[in-house]
DNA sequence: CGGGATCCCTTAGGATACTG
DNA sequence: CAGTATCCTAAGGGATCCCG
C-alpha cells in the first residue's frame, strides 16, 4: 500500500486519495468549467507550483479523472466522464463552505472559475420556472454569462452574445447572494450597476441562494 | 493568508482548506456515524498518527467543524450542527469513490464506521417503499443494523435488538450491491448466511446500490 | 511560448515513545 | 484516556531552467 493510502477499502477513501490531496479539488473545479491547457491551469490557481501541477495531473490522470488530450497542436486536460460525475460532489462541498465565508480576507483573489461555480452550485431550479433569460455579470476584470430556460441554467465563463441585463457589481454580489441585501438595496447604494432590463435584477437575485 | 490556504476567496476552496487536508474526511465520516473518544476515533482509523488526529481535531474545532464535549468524565468528540451539513457531501464523495471500487487490497482494511457509510451513501428511498424491515449485516467482526420504515432508512454500527433478518457475509456484499451478484446466486454460493425470513434478502439487496 | 523538469528549502505528516 | 514530544521522511512551496 502507498505511503500516502489510508489502507481502506472504502469509497470515500478512494476519493479522498485521489482529489482531497492539495489543489486536487481546485484543479476539479476549474476543469468542470472547461477544459484548459496547462499554463490556463496554472494561471487559473495563483499560487499553485508548478511541480505539484503537474504531479496531481498525473495522479488524476492515473485515477481516471482526468484525460490528456491533444487538440491543435496543444495539450488540454479534461475531465473523463468518471472525473464529470465529481460535479454533484464539487457542488455540494461548494455549498458547504461558502456558508462559511463573510468578507473577502485582503489578500485572497476570486477567480472566473470560483464564479463560475459559485454561480452553478447555489442555483435554484425552482426559482427559474417560466423563466427564460440570458444574463452577464462582471466583477472587475471577470465577466461570465448565465443562461436560464426551462428552468435550467448554464453558467459560463466569458462574456454573454446578447445578455437581457448586465449585472455590474463588486464583493456585494455575496451579499446579495446570500440575501443579506435586496435587489432594490443593492441598486440604491450602487453596489450593482444594470444595463439592459432592470425588472430582471429580481428575477436574477432570486435565482441563487447561498 | 496562512501558507496552508488557497488564497482564494471560494466556497470550496474553503471546504477543501477545513475537511481536504490529510485524514480530515475520514474523521469527519466516523463522526457523522457517531461521536467519539479520542481513542475511539484512534481505533477507528487505523494508521492515523496520533500527533495529526490531535491537529485535525484542533482544526476542525477551530473551523466549527467539531465540537468537544466533556461527558462523563470523557471527552467527546462530536460534529457541530454545521458540521453535519457536510453529510450530504460526505455521501456523494462516498459514492463517487465507491465506483471505482474493484477488490479490496491485500493489506486494506474495512471499518464498521465506513460500512455504516457505504449503506448510507448508496440507499435508495425508492426501493423501501412499503417496507418496514430491520436487518443486521455482519462482516466478519463487523456488525451493523439497518431499520427501514417509511421510505427511510437508519444504518447504524452495531447489533440489531430483533432483526427480521440476519446476513453474514463477507467481500461478497459489494457484489451484492454492486449488482454482479443476485440475491440467489448469493445464497447458492455460500457467499452469505442467513437468519431469519430470507424472502427479504430480495428486498434488502435492492435497498443499496453502487 | 507552451509544457513541463529540476533544484533547494520548509513544513506537514508518519512512526514511536512518553506523560498528566 | 487523552493527548505531547521527538525524530525522520516525503510532500509541498518557490524560483529557475530547459526543451521542442
Amino acid at each position: 500500500m502507498s505511503r500516502r493510502s489510508y489502507g481502506q477499502f472504502c469509497g470515500l477513501v478512494r476519493a479522498a486519495e485521489l482529489v482531497a490531496e492539495r489543489w486536487a479539488l481546485l484543479i476539479v473545479r476549474d476543469l468542470l468549467v472547461s477544459p484548459k491547457r496547462y499554463t490556463d491551469l496554472l494561471n487559473g490557481l495563483p499560487g499553485i507550483p508548478t511541480n505539484v501541477l503537474a504531479a496531481r495531473l498525473k495522479q488524476l490522470e492515473e485515477g481516471g479523472v482526468v484525460r490528456r488530450r491533444l487538440d491543435d497542436r496543444a495539450v488540454l486536460y479534461e475531465l473523463t466522464e468518471y472525473g464529470q460525475e465529481l460535479e454533484a460532489a464539487v457542488l455540494a462541498l461548494g455549498r458547504w463552505g461558502a456558508r462559511m465565508l463573510t468578507e473577502p480576507a485582503p489578500d485572497e483573489v476570486v477567480t472566473p472559475d470560483s464564479m463560475v461555480m459559485a454561480f452553478r452550485s447555489t442555483f435554484r431550479p425552482e426559482a427559474a420556472q417560466g423563466l427564460t433569460a440570458s444574463f452577464e455579470v462582471r466583477l472587475g476584470e471577470i465577466a461570465l454569462h448565465v443562461h436560464v430556460e426551462d428552468g435550467e441554467a448554464h453558467v459560463d465563463a466569458g462574456a454573454a452574445p446578447a445578455p437581457d441585463l448586465v449585472i455590474e457589481t463588486g464583493p456585494a454580489i455575496k451579499a446579495l447572494m446570500a440575501g443579506e441585501l435586496t435587489p432594490a438595496e443593492a441598486r440604491a447604494n450602487g453596489s450593482v450597476r444594470l444595463t439592459g432590463d432592470p425588472r430582471l435584477l429580481d428575477r436574477f437575485a432570486a435565482l441563487f441562494r447561498i
